[in-house]
DNA sequence: TATGATT
C-alpha cells in the first residue's frame, strides 16, 4: 500500500465536462483502492471526467477519499443516487459516500453586486456575468416603487464560477451613474454572517442616541437584546464568563432560532427609546436588516430562503448603495465611534462627513450614578474608546435592559478616561446578555472585554 | 493602562 503509487490524475485525455458539471465528493474508501481500482465503480453512471485520489500534501498518504467530475451532471447525480450511503466497500465499516464536493455546494456561489447603474435590468446584468459560468438566478434589488437600488444578486451554479465572475469584474468598470467601480462580492446569505453583523450592529446603534440613528437600530439592537437575553435564561446560570472572542458567540448565537424573535420590541428603556416614528410596525418582519453604508441585507425572495428580510424605511431610500466593500468590521466600528461622537459635544473627534438621517438632537440621559446592582448585575468593561465618557458608555448597554448606572473611570489628573468602567443592570439576566453580545465587540483597533465586575471581597483565582 | 477613585 505504501511505496509507489503511480497516480493517474487524468483519466481520459480529450473529454469536455458539461459546464454545469458537479464535483462529488467520494469519501470511505478503502486506502488500498487507487484511481484506476475505483473507475469501474463510477464509469457505469457515466464517462468520466477526472477522478483523483486525495493523498496526504505531504506524506503522500492515501486519504481514504476522493474527488470525482463525470463529463455529464446528470451522471453525477446518478452515481450519488445509486451509491451514497448504499454500499459498503471492503475493509470499511461505514457506507462509501457520494456528494457534491464542499466546493460545490458552498452558499458561496451567490453574489452580490454593487455599483450598477440603476437602469441596468436583470438581462442587463445577467449578460455582464454570463461569460462566467451558469448563472441560475439573477435578481436586481428593487425599492417598493419598483426603483433598482443599483445592485444585484447573482448566482452561478458553482464556487469557481462565481469565483472567476468577481475576479474578473470586480473594480473592472464604473457604471455611468455609478459613483464608484462595480462591487461583485460573494453575498452575505450565511447565517453566521448575518449574525455577526447583527452583532455589529449592536455596538454600531448602541452607542448611537438610537432615536437618532436610522429608525431600525431600536428594532435590531431590541432584537438583539431579546435574543441574548433569551440565550442567557435558556443557559440558565452556567454561563461562562469567559466567553473569550466573536467565534465563540457567533457559534453560540447561531444555535438561536433568530425566527422565532417577536417583532415588538421590549419595554424601552430609560425613556431613551420613543418608538421609531417613521416605521411601519405592523409590516416589520421578524428580523431586520438594516442597510448601513451601502451594506444591503437579504432581499426577500418568492422562494428562496426569507430567513432575513431588507425592510427599509417608508419612503426613506436606503443609505445610498455605496460600496459594500468599505464596510470592513474595523472600519465599520471605528467610524460608528467617529459618528458617535461627532454627535456628542463633550467629544474632541472631529466629526466625520457622512450625513445622518437628521440632526443630532441629544437627550439628556438622566443618569443614575448610585447604587450599583445586585450581585451578577454589574459588568466590568475595558478597552472603551478614550472619548467613551458615562453616557456614552450607557448608552452602548441601554439595549440590553436597564441601566441602573454606567461610570468610566477617570485619570485625575489629566481628565482622561482609564478606558475602563462600569455599568450596572437591574438584573443579572440583562448582564449576561451584555456580555453575550458585547465581550469581544471591536471597536476601532480594539476589542471591549466585557465581564462581571469582580466581586469587592475576595477576588481568588477560584 | 485593569475592577465604582474619601470608609
Amino acid at each position: 500500500m505504501n511505496g509507489s503509487e503511480p497516480i493517474s490524475i487524468h483519466p481520459e485525455s480529450g473529454n469536455m465536462k458539461d459546464q454545469d458539471a458537479i464535483k462529488l465528493f467520494i469519501g470511505q474508501i478503502p486506502r488500498n483502492l487507487e484511481e484506476k481500482d475505483l473507475k469501474p465503480l463510477f464509469e457505469q453512471f457515466g464517462k468520466i471526467h477526472e477522478l483523483t485520489v486525495l493523498k496526504d500534501r505531504y506524506t503522500g498518504m492515501h486519504k481514504g477519499c476522493a474527488f470525482l467530475t463525470y463529463c455529464a451532471r446528470e451522471s453525477a447525480i446518478k452515481a450519488q443516487n445509486a451509491l451514497h450511503e448504499q454500499k459498503t466497500l471492503p475493509g470499511m465499516t461505514r457506507p462509501i459516500q457520494v456528494k457534491p464536493a464542499d466546493s460545490e455546494s458552498r452558499g458561496d456561489r451567490k453574489l452580490f453586486v454593487g455599483m450598477l447603474n440603476k437602469q441596468q435590468t436583470e438581462e442587463d446584468v445577467y449578460r455582464l456575468f454570463e461569460p462566467y459560468g451558469v448563472i441560475e438566478e439573477c435578481t436586481v434589488l428593487r425599492g417598493p416603487d419598483g426603483n433598482s437600488k443599483g445592485c444585484a444578486f447573482v448566482k452561478f451554479s458553482t464556487h469557481t464560477e462565481a469565483q472567476s465572475a468577481i475576479s474578473a469584474l470586480h473594480g473592472s468598470q464604473t457604471m455611468p451613474g455609478a459613483s464608484s467601480s462595480l462591487v461583485v462580492k460573494f453575498a452575505d446569505t450565511d447565517k453566521e454572517r448575518t449574525i455577526r453583523r447583527m452583532q455589529q450592529m449592536v455596538g454600531q446603534f448602541g452607542i448611537f442616541n438610537p432615536a437618532i440613528a436610522l429608525p431600525f437600530s431600536t428594532y435590531s439592537s431590541y432584537a438583539h437584546a431579546q435574543q441574548a437575553a433569551i440565550m442567557a435564561a435558556s443557559h440558565g446560570g452556567y454561563l461562562t464568563p469567559s466567553v473569550a472572542f466573536p467565534a465563540t458567540q457567533i457559534h453560540q448565537m447561531g444555535a438561536l432560532n433568530i425566527n422565532s424573535l417577536p417583532p415588538t420590541p421590549m419595554t424601552p428603556v430609560s425613556g431613551l427609546s420613543s418608538p421609531p416614528a417613521n416605521i411601519t410596525t405592523s409590516a416589520v418582519p421578524s428580523i431586520v436588516t438594516p442597510i448601513v453604508n451601502g451594506f444591503t441585507g437579504i432581499p426577500h425572495q418568492p422562494n428562496g430562503h426569507p430567513a432575513v428580510e431588507t425592510v427599509y424605511t417608508n419612503g426613506l431610500p436606503p443609505y445610498s448603495t455605496q460600496s459594500p466593500t468599505a464596510a470592513d468590521t474595523l472600519q465599520q466600528a471605528f467610524t460608528g465611534v467617529q459618528q458617535y461622537t461627532a454627535i456628542y459635544p463633550a467629544t474632541t473627534l472631529t466629526p466625520i462627513g457622512q450625513t445622518l438621517p437628521q440632526p443630532p438632537q441629544v437627550i439628556q440621559q438622566q443618569q443614575q450614578r448610585e447604587g450599583e446592582g445586585p450581585e451578577g448585575c454589574n459588568l466590568f468593561i475595558y478597552h472603551l474608546p478614550q472619548e467613551f465618557g458615562d453616557n456614552e458608555l450607557m448608552q452602548m448597554f441601554l439595549p440590553f435592559g436597564t441601566v441602573i448606572s454606567s461610570k468610566v473611570f477617570m485619570d485625575r489628573a489629566t481628565n482622561q478616561s482609564k478606558c475602563f468602567g462600569f455599568v450596572s443592570f437591574d438584573n443579572p439576566a440583562s448582564a449576561q446578555a451584555a456580555i453575550q453580545a458585547m465581550n469581544g465587540f471591536q471597536i476601532g483597533m480594539k476589542r471591549l472585554k466585557v465581564q462581571l465586575k469582580r466581586p469587592k471581597d475576595a477576588s481568588r483565582p477560584y
